[in-house]
Formats: structure tokens, sequence, C-alpha cells
DNA sequence: GCCCGGCGTGTCAGAACCTGTCAGGGGTGC
DNA sequence: GCACCCCTGACAGGTTCTGACACGCCGGGC
């Protein structure tokens, strides 16, 4: 029917923060893309503000219009696992901020037989290297989100040891170490960083402006 | 057009605290007594949990819509950082799904400038063991949810085969593989089974009842 | 018991709508 | 110009929806 996937496709759009083209949202549909076009007119014609670029994709931007469906089973179990594979990979601030926001959501979606998931989803991490790096994780977050330049100990695979200052960019989990990924001022270039194989790191005071060419989305572009 | 009918419909139901008979219904919509009704169904068939007494009028109970929240920029940020894990870990179901609920959340926290975190925060798993046992997170998944035994085709680590019937209780994410916990009907005990090393899942008909002894809880407490 | 009105549900034919296909318009890159 | 991409018009087909009408249920009045 199709008042369900326009409610389907409200979601999709609400869910991604990129731009989505119509083509892939046909297929997330599972229609043809000209009636994909066509529910996304409808949709515009019934006020969502649906946003959409020649090349891009469509989006919708945040406004008002119908709140979301609570959440499916299948989602909030997602989500419970979700927080369960960061609490046994992150460390205990990020692990309880996680559970404190999964706390509010099922607050406010009380529904029954939630505990289910909670009780049957599990994650575990082996201690070594995840545990090297987790002092690191709170700093390097922080220095993250206030764009800082950090002063890096670093000590890299051969044991060298070295100094410098980083452009703090962002953080990747990746399978069992997390990565560090900055601009290097000493080598002017993208650097990752092992969290296990850092010995010290001090956030530098002052912001570095947006600068092109030295930003996590131009690292991005050359992976 | 019907569907806009049915999202004006959704929306006086929720901006009315009282009940409305289901003649002012058709009023307001523009159209028959009868196509109110079919209308009503169709949204609680939809899921909307609309409910109605003779005499009385319909409405809609609370909890259908999510209400706003407020989480903290922590709180948010590690929620992203939980979900990107998953999405590295998980099928591409688990990962939709727990990308769905983050939107919804996002949708309704009133916080702004949290793009950041999403941009910042990145997950990734090597291909290698995680590719072999994706395929039957969804199943095992199911399984869980509906306490449904499990026909199990397996390969231990030794390479010899076994075929056994399963409870299926817990999946657990360690290191760089899923753990399927399960109450083995064979070995009459607790038993794990590595995701990568499953050759065939398939799920029996009716659910187990709950059995003192071979719950998920009596295994966690012999760790 | 009988009637009556209000509420809600089956059924049906005709009208309205929805969808995939195809053609075409307006850009952009070569 | 040409090829390509993204999008929109047009159309035929099948599907769905809608209003009308009849009917069942239930409680109240007599």
């Amino acid at each position: 029917m199709r008042t369900q996937r326009l409610f389907l496709l409200l979601d999709i759009l609400r869910s991604s923060r990129r731009p989505i083209s119509a083509a892939a949202l046909a297929g997330r549909l599972g229609v043809s893309q000209r009636t994909a076009y066509r529910d996304l007119s409808a949709l515009a014609q019934m006020g969502a503000p649906v946003r959409g670029e020649p090349g891009l994709g469509y989006q919708l931007e945040r406004g008002y219009f119908l709140p979301p469906i609570r959440l499916e089973r299948e989602e909030f179990e997602s989500l419970v696992m979700a927080v369960k594979l960061l609490a046994a990979r992150g460390d205990q601030r990020l692990a309880q901020a996680a559970q404190a926001a999964l706390g509010k959501i099922r607050a406010v979606t009380a529904e029954d037989g939630e505990g289910a998931a909670e009780r049957s989803y599990h994650a575990h991490s082996s201690a070594s290297a995840l545990a090297g790096g987790r002092p690191f994780l709170g700093p390097l977050r922080q220095a993250i989100r206030h764009r800082n330049k950090v002063a890096l100990g670093y000590c890299d695979l051969d044991d060298r040891p070295s100094r410098r200052t980083v452009r703090a960019l962002g953080l990747t989990a990746f399978d069992t170490v997390w990565l560090f990924t900055g601009w290097c001022e000493l080598r002017q270039d993208f650097r990752n960083f092992r969290l296990d194989r850092i010995v010290s790191a001090r956030a530098l005071p002052g912001r570095f402006p947006p600068e092109q060419g030295k930003e996590l989305t131009d690292y991005l572009r050359t992976l």
C-alpha cells in the first residue's frame, strides 16, 4: 500500500543525514524509480520539507512534520546491541552515556518484552589491545569535538617514539583497536594512530580553523 | 487522495485530547462516514493504536509518536558511535535498523550541531571472520526472539562437523567474531558457537518453554 | 415483546487512483 | 554534436477506493 510506503520513505529520509539518490530510494522502497519520484513529490505536496539537488539526492530538512513513529522492536533491539558493543569497546564514560541515552529512549517507548533483547545480546572484548588505548578515548574525543590540536606522544609499530602536534579529526574502531585520525603538523599529512600505542595526549588551547585539504572529509576521500 | 487524508487523520487524532466521533471525523476529512471508518481501520492495521468506544469516539493512544526527548550531547554522540560500531559488525539489516532508530531519535532530540559526531566517528571491520557469520545473524536473532529451537549444522575448531538441536538463547559480539549461545539438546549443556563456523541454521517451529537451568541467565551465572 | 435510533460492518459497481514503461526536456562533460 | 544523468509528462492496465445501501448489534422507551 502506498501509505505505508510513504511512512517508510519518511523514515528513510529522516534517518539518513546524507542525501539519498532517487535510485537508491526506489531500491529501498521496492518500486520503480518513477514511483519514487512520485512519492517524493507527494510528501513535498503534503508539506514535508523534502529538498533535492540534481546529482545529489534527497533529504528531509529538519522541521516540523509528523513526528516519527515509535521505534519498531527491531530498531530498539539493534540499539541495544549497538550500545552493548560500545560498552565493550569504549571507555566507561562512553558506556555510561550510551546506557543513559538508551534508558531515556526506553522510557518514552515503553513497550513490553523489550527486556528480552537486553538479556539476549552481549558483547565482550579481550582486554589486551583495547585496554591500552582506553584512557585516551576521552581526551581525544573532547579534542575532536572542540577542534583542538593535540600534543601527541606516540610509539610506532617499530617502537620508535615520537612527539608531534596533530589536528584532532576523527576516531575509528577498527576490529579490536581504536584508531585516531589527525592531520600531522610534523609530516604535513594525515596520519592514523593506534590508541594503544599512544603514550601521551594533551589538548592544546585554541581551536584550529577549517582549512581546505586538512579536514577529515578530505582524508576520507583519499581512502 | 487517500494518503493525504490518512496523514491528516493522524494529525487530527494526535492533536485532539478528547475522543472524536466518526461522524465528526468524516466531516473534518470531507468524506462519507463509511470512508472514515475505513480510514480508521487502515490506520489501526498499520499499527496505530486507535481506540474507539461506541458512543464516544476515536482516539490515538499515547506512545505511538515519539515524544521529544532530551539527550545530552555526549549521550547522542555515544549513540552515534554505538550505531557505527554495530554497522561495522552486524549484517545489513541490523545496520539499517540501528540507523533508522538513530534517525528517529535525532528527529526528536532538540539538539543541533550534532552532525559533527557522525562525521568524526567511524568503525570498520576486516572482512575475514565476520563475513562468514553474518548470514546467520538474522535467522538466529529471530529464533532468539521467538524462543525457537534451531537445527544447527556446525563445524568445530578441529573441523569436525556436527548437527544438533539448540535452544536459541543469546548472541555475543566477542572481539571480531559473533558467538551464538544456546542450550544444546545433544550435550544437555550450554554451548557457544562461532557464527563463522556455522554451516546451517534452521529455526524449528514452536517455542520452547522457560525451563529452570536452561535459560541464558543460568548460563551467565556460570561464567 | 416490540420498535427505534445510533453505531459499526459487509457488499457492489463505477470512478478514481497508482504503477511501470516509454519518450522527452534540460542540464553537464567530452 | 553526442552521450549521459536526473527528472517529468503521458498513457494504458490493473488495482484500489468510495459512496450507497442493506444489515447486525445494542441499549432505551413503551
